[in-house]
This record gives structure tokens, sequence and C-alpha cells, in this order.
DNA sequence: CGATTGCCGACTGTCGACAGTTTTACCAGC
DNA sequence: GCTGGTAAAACTGTCGACAGTCGGCAATCG
């Protein structure tokens, strides 16, 4: 994760290889090393990254549980493939959180609040001018879990979370595209002023704007390619 | 699944042992035999249930997730303790997704969907009459269910039942006070109502004031006994 | 008498191995 | 050439074992 540049190690690394197998998993199937819908075998991760199975079985279940993976009973793990009936529903659930994030986020809207979300979109301004699509992908995200995080209910954030890896596995996947620069700043200075504002309902409409224009990018990429069927990898 | 108050051994013989070690540790959870707090030994479950350690990590890993324990690096796998503030998290959640899944609901109000949700509080009046507390929060949180799988968004049904194996922990934990069936057949009825007005306003007060009653049986439970302290056992 | 240090036991993280099942490859028959 | 069945190969589910680590206890020192 391109996080991980923040987490605070680097001193001794020499423990929980769980971890970083699933880090390495995770990274692998963003950049689609492993493709949608691919069986993964045990064994050759295994040996490919010099540990035994047991580490390996444990990340794979953390990424099933994160929903990047599924795991069929005696046949092993895939790779999840969204279809756009899954995608639609991703980008639905996300309104539904952050609709309510914004609502509560409003009504304590703190001086640090405002800091820290205002630094997070020059940061995101300055990622977009970059071609770094990973880097302006993971700023956005940020963002967002900063007014989740402001939001005050931790269970909330970590509902968001765990669609984020999911949101982040399609938005890799399909938006090859880029976005103007300015549209990515102009759309979260609408937030931020809505937010200012005070009004629950401008809040309201700008969240909704704004993830309407980002559902439609991805949407528009599935449609464009038409490489997922409806049925693709069964979920359960 | 049956349960055996507190019979280990010889339960787990057929198939999918992380799954069954996972049902009978919800179940302990839930009916108190292990403690808020309470240090679960891998080597003891796997001696006790008869079955190595692998499937034990393997179980109690999925339980991590679901947020029915909390795993601490070297230390091992701890029974969840929710506190007031957590508790409020959780029920403020359940408003969001429910919210949520109610407003898509009324718009596609099946009849399929009205007679499946009513036949579910016909079954909930008739568990709230007898003395089985476990079957009418099962009963009750089915309905729930039933609302969100109408709604029409699978993930969305996924981040409930994530939250439901929490939810039912907290009302288990605390609830010991018999609500009286007629109080939970016409908090139902009035969402049923409500969905037949066809009115999305009416829906959103119905499920606020529903939820609303849930959440105050709780909380004040917690508050009443006041055995939780403000820093139970640290998330994450 | 209190604080610190070293030791001991217990436990987790990880490993390699075995058994049963699924998949694949191959061959015979149509 | 294609289909169906059988056998080998590969893989997962599970197990027991070993080593490094953590917490607690006791002996020692100030």
């Amino acid at each position: 994760m391109a996080f991980t540049a923040s987490a605070p190690r680097a001193f001794i690394q020499q423990q929980n290889l769980v971890e970083q197998v699933a880090d390495y998993l995770t990274q692998a199937i963003i950049q689609q090393h492993f493709l949608p819908g691919e069986r993964l075998s045990e064994v050759q991760l295994s040996r490919d990254l010099g540990v035994s199975r047991a580490p390996v079985r444990e990340a794979a279940r953390l990424l099933e549980s994160r929903g990047l993976l599924i795991s069929k009973p005696r046949r092993g793990f895939f790779v999840r493939a969204l279809n756009a009936v899954e995608l639609e529903d991703v980008f639905d659930l996300r309104l539904c959180l952050e609709r309510h994030a914004i609502h509560r986020l409003v009504e304590r809207y703190t001086p640090e609040a405002k800091r820290a979300l205002e630094e997070q979109v020059d940061v995101l301004c300055e990622a977009a001018e970059s071609n770094d699509g990973t880097r302006r992908i993971e700023e956005d995200l940020q963002f967002h879990r900063l007014m989740l995080h402001y939001a005050g209910n931790e269970r909330l954030l970590r509902a968001f979370d765990d669609l984020t890896h999911e949101l982040r596995l399609c938005i890799t996947l399909i938006t090859k595209t880029h976005e103007a620069p300015d549209t990515i700043a102009t759309s979260h200075f609408k937030l931020l002023e809505a937010l200012d504002s005070g009004s629950p309902d401008a809040c309201h409409e700008a969240i909704d704007y704004h993830i309407g224009v980002a559902r439609k990018f991805v949407v528009k990429g599935v449609g464009e390619t038409g490489e997922h069927s409806d049925e693709d990898i069964l979920p359960r």
C-alpha cells in the first residue's frame, strides 16, 4: 500500500509475516499481476515468497474478509471479479456511509477537522498534478477517510475502510482515464464549502454530486470494456 | 445451529472444521461462557475441541474480522468488550444502513417482499410470546435482514451482516430485560405501515423510531450495570 | 523495603508432512 | 474427431513439532 510509507516501522521488520504477505497480495491484485477470477495456489505462493503455507492461508483469509479474494471450499482462493451490479452496489453503499458521515461531521465541524481536510485537499491537488495514478487515488481516499474519521464514529469508519478495499479494486481495475486535475480539485472544494456553510442539505447535495461523478467514471469504464459478464465470480 | 451448553468434544466431526469452530466460539461468546476481555488460548481450545490449532486460528481470525475477538500480536485473542461509546457507534451505523435500506425498499416494494416481511413479523410475534430470548432476538434480526435483502443491494446486506455480529453481542450481553411482546409487534407493524404508505419520509421516521427504541434499551442496560468502563478492550 | 534484573514457563508464529479430494491428462470406444 | 472414463498429478484441509517471544516470579541489589 502507498500508506506503508507513513507507517512508523522500518526498524525491525522481522515480524508479522501474515501482514507482509497480505500487503504483497493486495498490491499484486490491484496492479493486476493477478487477473480477476484467477486462481491462487497456496503452494506456489508460499514457494514464490519463501514462506510456508500457514501465513499465506491466513493472509488469504484476511483478503477474503476484505472482499479481494473469494474462497471456494476445497478449491482454493480466487481473485474477486466485480460485475456491473456489484459495482453499483459498492458505490451505493459508499453513498450511504458518506452521506451519514457528512451529516454527522457538519454538526461537529471543529477547526481542527477543517484544517486537516483543507490540508488534505492541498496534498490531493498536488498529487493530481503528478502522473502517479495510484497516489492520486490514495490521496483521494485519504480525504474521504478523514471525513469519516472526524465524523466521530469509529465503527462507521471501519465500515468505510472495509469498503475501501473493494473500492480501490474497482477503481484501479477500470480507471485508466485521467481525470482532469482541476476537476478533482473543484469537486473537493465544493465539499469543503458545503461543510463551511453548515447546512446539512448543502452537504447532502455536495456528497451526492461528488460520489455520483466518481461512480459515473467507474461504471462507464465497465460499460465500455464490457469485459465483465453478469456473473463473473459468484460472491459466496 | 443447535448448541448444547457445555459439551465441547465429539461435537466437531464432520466437515468444515473452521466453520464449526467459529460457530462454537460465536455461541460460547454470546452465551457468555467466555467473558468480555477474557483471553483465549489456542492450545487449550484445540485440546477441548479435539482439533489442531490451525482451524482454531483460522476461526479466530474470522471472528476477529467480525468484531467478536481482538488479536494482540504475540499475545493471542481476546473476547471483545464494547464500551458505551462503541455501543452508540454500532447503533448509529445500524441507523445509517437501515435508513438507506428502507429508502431503497420503499421504491421497489414488491408484493413478494411485502408478503415475506409480513410473514416474518408473524414469526416474530410468535417468538415474542415464548420465553426463548435468543430466538426473539434472532427473529427480530431476521426481519431486518429481510428488509436489507429486499432493498436490493447485496453489499449493503453484507455490511449489515457484519454489523449484526456485534449487534448480537451487545444485545445479548445486556438485555436481560424482557421487552413486552406487544411492544415488539407494534414496533414492527409501524414499519410495515410506513412501507405500505409508500412515503419515504414516513419510512424514515418509522425506522428512526424503531432503532431508537432498541438503542435505548441496550444503552440503558449499559448505563445501569455500569459494568463497562470507558476503555474496556482497546479496539485495535 | 522497593526497584531492577535474570530466569522459567507458556504460548504464538511458523514450518514441513500426510491424507483426502479435485483437476487434469491420457487413452479407449464410438 | 469427439466423448466418456480412468489414473496420475496437484492441491487443500489438517496435523504435530520447533523456535522465538512475552509475561510473571523470584532472587538480587540499592
